[in-house]
RNA sequence: GGCCCGUUCGUCUAGGGGUUAGGACAUCAGGUUUUCAUCCUGAAAACAGGGGUUCGAUUCCCCUACGGGCUACCA
């Protein structure tokens, strides 16, 4: 019998949520809605002391942000609750009780400096990896080597103590992987790995498992860093006897540095200046804002279909996927085994795809904002045509205003390049001539202005790729822009002429 | 170091025992445009190396190299 798909999303409010992370939501939401299943939100939310304020509220909107929406969660509720793990710390605790109960998990008192004099021990020894595990647990300090009396009057004494698994001595553990196929450990690359700590809460490895079972989870859809230890968590299904609803595996391959090596970070995002997390984050200890992809004018539908590509492919050579389309094409058959480096140009290109596929009121209304924001009144005519100059020419919404800010307001620089290549006597007289016929031009508009450009062209024999971009400089300050005619007649006779004679002011003779 | 996972154009990838190894982004060139961008056309660009297996291997197996992950009372 096929039970319901239920996968979950179980990020650590440790911080912003990493672009990484969001790649893994996705996924999980995809695989949900592919097979009408349920995506679960949990909040892992254990180690008290990485807790960040806020991080789970960013968790939240950000998925809020990218239409990943929550069947069951902190927020929304659901049969399987609570979905915080600080709130299960009960739960854990019982059943952690029935592994030492079953004689698979044991108490340990060792103290942080005894554990590492433990390593150091082995090192010394060329132990290759010094560990806690079923050779060195025999001359620690824990129940199995303890004598009971001794055991319980630490216990009494309220000796710190965890509670660590009990890992068998040689054994192959082996898992089924729907990306990789089998993989296989040893039981000796283990440890006996600590599943309760001294503060009585669960580690990520019993926690994980314990919700995981509770929950109903039938897939684990995680990051790949997980491998190493997923048969730590099949040996704690085997011991808790609910190794046959244990959920499938599905390891995902990790985002990477843009060149060099290492795991994707914020750093490199910082150095290159990219966005590697969704939404603008204020880091509450420093106080340091980071910019997000949503304010960097990334659309929530391209970073998905960007994020969707990074690591899975569909069967034919599509690439624009609508997140129904995404749903609809999703197999984690189709997910890769290696790893990717992170390459944000192909990024900017969705969101241009994106953006000019908006219909033109949602356009303009990136610009009637940004008109707003900057205090500039103007009637919506003019924005509505400045809007079509500029609509082929944006990636990001904030384009309109960046690009398309002269047509509102006067150049305050201008550009050097054109100005050092293009500003000679001949193209000065030529403004100044030019400007002296705009005075009485009747009426302004392109292609009178044009014609009207191209007859002096022709008397003063000049080419006209010497004076445009001199015309253009002294109206807008830049170098490149939309079709110079159009922009002229809507920014306005006047105005116009009171451009070029700031120009010709402020730049009396060619330098 | 040990254990585990991986390796097709610069990047994301398709493919798979016999292919002109396909696409997208980026790059470059040509066209369009007064310019830049867009748009159109085109070009350059890859099976990590070595052994097997096979009539034949980029595809299957092994080794090496390289990359990545894990190796905490973090997740």
């Amino acid at each position: 019998m096929e039970r319901t798909v239920r996968v979950r999303f179980a990020p650590s409010p440790t911080g912003a949520l990493h672009i990484g992370g969001v790649r893994t939501a996705l996924y999980n939401y995809l695989f949900a809605k592919k097979y009408h299943g349920k995506f679960i939100l949990r909040i892992e939310d254990t180690d008290q002391m990485r807790l960040v304020p806020g991080a789970e509220a960013y968790i939240l909107h950000t998925l809020q942000w990218l239409g990943l929406e929550v069947d069951e969660g902190p927020i929304q509720g659901g049969t399987f609750g609570p979905y915080r793990q600080s709130e299960r710390t009960k739960i854990y605790q019982e059943y952690a009780a029935q592994l030492i109960a079953k004689g698979k998990a044991y108490y340990a008192f060792d103290t942080p400096e005894e554990l590492n004099a433990m390593r150091e021990r082995l090192k010394a020894a060329r132990v290759t990896a010094p560990q806690y595990n079923t050779v060195s647990r025999e001359w620690m300090k824990n129940s199995l080597v303890l004598p009971k009396e001794e055991v319980i009057a630490m216990q009494q004494a309220g000796v710190p103590c965890v509670i660590r698994m009990k890992t068998p001595h040689q054994e192959d553990i082996r898992f089924h992987d729907l990306i990789r196929g089998w993989v296989k450990m040893n039981t000796t690359a283990l440890d006996d790995k600590v599943l309760m700590k001294s503060d009585g809460t669960p580690t990520y490895h019993f926690a994980n498992v314990v919700d995981d079972y509770l929950m109903q989870i039938t897939h684990v859809i995680r990051g790949e860093e997980w491998i190493p230890s997923t048969p730590i968590h099949v040996l704690l299904y085997r011991y808790l006897g609910w190794e046959t609803s244990m959920p499938q595996f599905a390891h995902l391959p990790l985002l990477l540095k843009p060149e060099g090596t290492g795991k994707l970070s914020k750093r490199d995002a910082d150095e290159r200046g990219f966005a590697i997390f969704p939404l603008t984050w204020k880091d509450p200890t420093s106080g340091v804002y980071t910019q997000g992809f949503r304010e960097k004018g990334y659309l929530p539908e391209a970073l998905l279909n960007f994020l969707a590509l990074l690591g899975w492919s569909p069967s034919n050579q599509q690439d624009i996927f609508s997140k129904e389309d995404l749903i609809k094409a999703f197999t984690i058959e189709r997910i890769g085994k290696s790893g990717i480096k992170f390459d944000i140009h192909k990024a900017e290109w969705f969101n241009q795809r994106y953006l000019r596929a908006k219909p033109d009121e949602v356009l303009v209304a990136y610009l009637l904002k940004a008109l707003e924001e900057n205090e500039i009144t103007d009637t919506q005519g003019k924005a509505l045509q400045v809007f079509r100059l500029m609509k082929e020419r944006v990636t990001f919404p904030q384009d309109f205003w960046l690009q398309g800010k002269f047509f509102f307001t006067k150049p305050t620089v201008y550009d050097e390049h054109i100005l050092k290549t293009k500003w000679t006597q001949q193209t000065r007289s030529v403004l100044q001539k030019f400007c002296n016929t705009l005075k009485t031009l009747v009426p302004f508009k392109d292609d009178v202005i044009k014609s009207t450009l191209e007859r002096l062209i022709e008397a003063e024999s000049i080419k006209i790729n010497q004076v445009m971009p001199i015309v253009r400089v002294a109206l807008t300050g830049l170098g490149a822009g939309p079709d110079l005619m159009q922009s002229m007649e809507l920014i306005g006779q006047k105005e116009c002429l009171s451009r070029i004679e700031t120009f010709l002011e402020q730049y009396p003779s060619p330098c």
